[in-house]
DNA sequence: ATGACATATGAGATATGA
């Protein structure tokens, strides 16, 4: 079973380009972050015909997710839980059958925080505790768990070309790498570093800015973390960092996992 | 370097992103 996240960046202005990628990886689930459309906007039915059901929790100019799906989704959950005044479309999940038994998927856009000492920056760290809450309590399930996404954290220096250019960046502040280490120690195993090991130079998101594609001036901010009875299955990890070069990219590329 | 790029809104300039 193939799931993948990527941030899109808008699914209107990058329509042929996630159409393509879809074709090419023919992924089971795929989570889609920044949709920049409403819900009823979202173009569905180009997705229909490659065989996707779309599962959307969209929202006007900013933020959205989706997810894509071979098989029809069970249980969705549209919003992260813990806050009701909490407007902004950054959180999906769904339950999808993976063999015998089903595997629950999150779409997740992490706010990005910038810039530091505002509000901003504050939204991120108490949208990553409920993160915490509610990824606590679906642990407590005990089945196949993916939480996949944007994180918009850069967890340690070998995850960016230039790390000190980053050190006055939400993306890699303490306090969010913190959170973000202490999902892990809930019990999530993170894909790419389970399988890569210290390898530098993963990145997934290069700036559209200062020919930071050119130059592979990048930052690994999108991730997949997987319960341990997900974690059991993970076969296969790889960054599509091709996708990058394509014309209108996006400015993150897909990370995909196979499980197995 | 509050800029470069890119997108959405809405019709010019601003907000957001990372």
């Amino acid at each position: 079973m193939i799931i993948a996240t990527w941030n899109i960046n808008s699914i209107k202005a990058r329509l042929e380009t996630a159409l393509a990628w879809v074709r090419e990886a023919k992924p089971d689930v795929l989570c889609l972050q920044e949709l920049k459309c409403e819900s009823e906007a979202f173009p569905s039915a180009a997705f229909e015909e490659l065989g996707y059901t779309c599962t959307i929790h969209g929202q006007k100019t900013y933020n959205g997710v989706a997810l894509l799906s071979k098989a029809a989704p069970e249980d969705v959950r549209r919003g992260l839980p813990g806050d009701e005044a909490d407007t902004q479309s950054r959180y999906i999940e769904a339950l999808f059958p993976f063999g015998k038994r089903m595997v629950r998927v999150a779409s997740i856009y992490l706010p990005n925080g910038n810039p530091l000492g505002t509000e901003k920056f504050t939204y991120k760290l108490g949208w990553m505790d409920r993160l915490h809450a509610h990824a606590k309590k679906l642990l407590r399930l005990e089945e196949p768990l993916v939480l996949a996404g944007d994180y918009n954290v850069i967890p340690k220096p070998i995850d960016a070309k230039h790390p000190e250019a980053w050190v006055n960046d939400a993306l890699f502040q303490p306090e969010s790498r913190a959170r973000f280490r202490e999902l892990q120690i809930l019990g999530f195993t993170e894909a790419v570093r389970a399988l890569a090991g210290d390898q530098p130079g993963l990145y997934t998101f290069w700036d559209y800015q200062a020919g930071a594609w050119q130059k592979n001036n990048g930052i690994r901010i999108d991730h997949l973390l997987l319960s341990p009875q997900a974690a059991d299955h993970l076969k296969a990890v790889r960054i599509d960092k091709h996708v990058r070069g394509w014309e209108k990219p996006s400015d993150h590329v897909p990370v995909v996992i196979t499980l197995a």
